[in-house]
DNA sequence: TTAAACTTTCACTAATTTCTGAAACTTCAA
DNA sequence: TTGAAGTTTCAGAAATTAGTGAAAGTTTAA
């Protein structure tokens, strides 16, 4: 089969350091490289013309699928008339950025929380036990202040996001006011 | 030499668990263990205890400590009357997450940026190109909020942060006040 | 049904990353 | 200045991770 895909410089490039980053991001080059490939291009395009762009082996190709698919980064697209699966973005920019973040989150802090939850339980034997204990303290309340506020941004979606963002330093100054602005909501300070 | 490390069945789990996700995190198995000793750890410790207590060779840990040196994250400790390098972690629980974002912000979204604002500039040469141009300004304008709001937060600190945190989502209510409180350029800040 | 078109799996190879340990280097008390 | 105590470097070994491609598995138009 011939592929009709383009790769001009332009996106070449831009596909390459994708897959540059990839590893950086929580997956393996390629398939950072098929992310994309499928983001940037205007048409849906099929697992074969994949392997073609990115001279890649078809089996490779099957399994970064897969793996973009369980981080729901692309979706198949039913092209009437065609048998095979087309692959497009599961959704908006903001909306990939979000998955690849919980996906992170996911694999990144939870299984510490966890952890940490457990330890915490445990009554320390001495006294470097005890200060070991009170650093995991620390560790495990930063993660979750953390975790609780990334989850906020999230549903705050894009615009509202910016338009906190223009507001910049003076959020720490907005903060005093809150009281008068949200009576119910006494934070003790 | 003789090591007096502890490593009580606590401290064990916890190294252990920082080692597995180290590699998560942006540094290696080893280097996320040392790196939990050394937080963990009551009173500073020494290069030789480390290698004793995690069972490595001395020569990874010397590299080991550099690139958490390199990372700000652990500092030397001058005990008087010892030849010998005591390490310590370099600030507060806060501070060397600060750092860790920090430098993965460095590695994982710095180049990208960088990149796209090169690709930006380029002329489309057909309608692909055009939609992917267009794809990539989604995904430039997203990384620079981001970053800049990530930066906003550091400066807040832990407790303004959680301040924040408890308001929760009435924060997007707070915005459509925004413009009584923080009135036009005009006032003085 | 059948078989062509397409996908997935998996044992193996390739590439990359991490770790070791011996040798070279540095520092400082005597 | 010497040498003991300590540190760093780096070539190669070990371990891990990624990629290939052939064979097995699916799907569907005819």
């Amino acid at each position: 089969m011939v592929s009709n895909m383009k790769m001009t410089p332009l996106i070449t490039s831009a596909v390459m350091h994708f897959g540059e980053m990839g590893s950086r991001w929580g997956f393996n080059r390629t398939v950072g490289q098929m992310l994309a490939l499928i983001a940037l291009n205007e048409d849906p395009i099929t697992a074969q013309e994949i392997a073609d762009a990115l001279n890649i082996s078809r089996g490779n190709v099957s399994m970064g699928l897969k793996e973009l698919q369980s981080w729901r980064l692309i979706k198949t697209q039913i092209v009437p008339g065609e048998r095979k699966d087309f692959f497009v973005p599961a959704g908006s920019i903001w909306e990939l950025a979000n998955r690849v973040f919980e996906e992170r989150k996911k694999r990144e802090i939870d299984p510490t929380l966890s952890l940490l939850r457990d330890l915490l339980l445990d009554t320390p034997s001495n006294s470097n036990e005890e200060h070991a204990q009170q650093t995991l303290a620390e560790i495990h309340d930063l993660l979750e202040s953390v975790t609780a506020w990334s989850q906020e941004l999230q549903t705050l979606g894009p615009e509202k996001l910016n338009t906190l963002m223009k507001l910049g330093a003076s959020v720490g100054r907005i903060l005093e006011f809150k009281d008068k602005l949200v009576p119910g909501k006494t934070t003790a300070n």
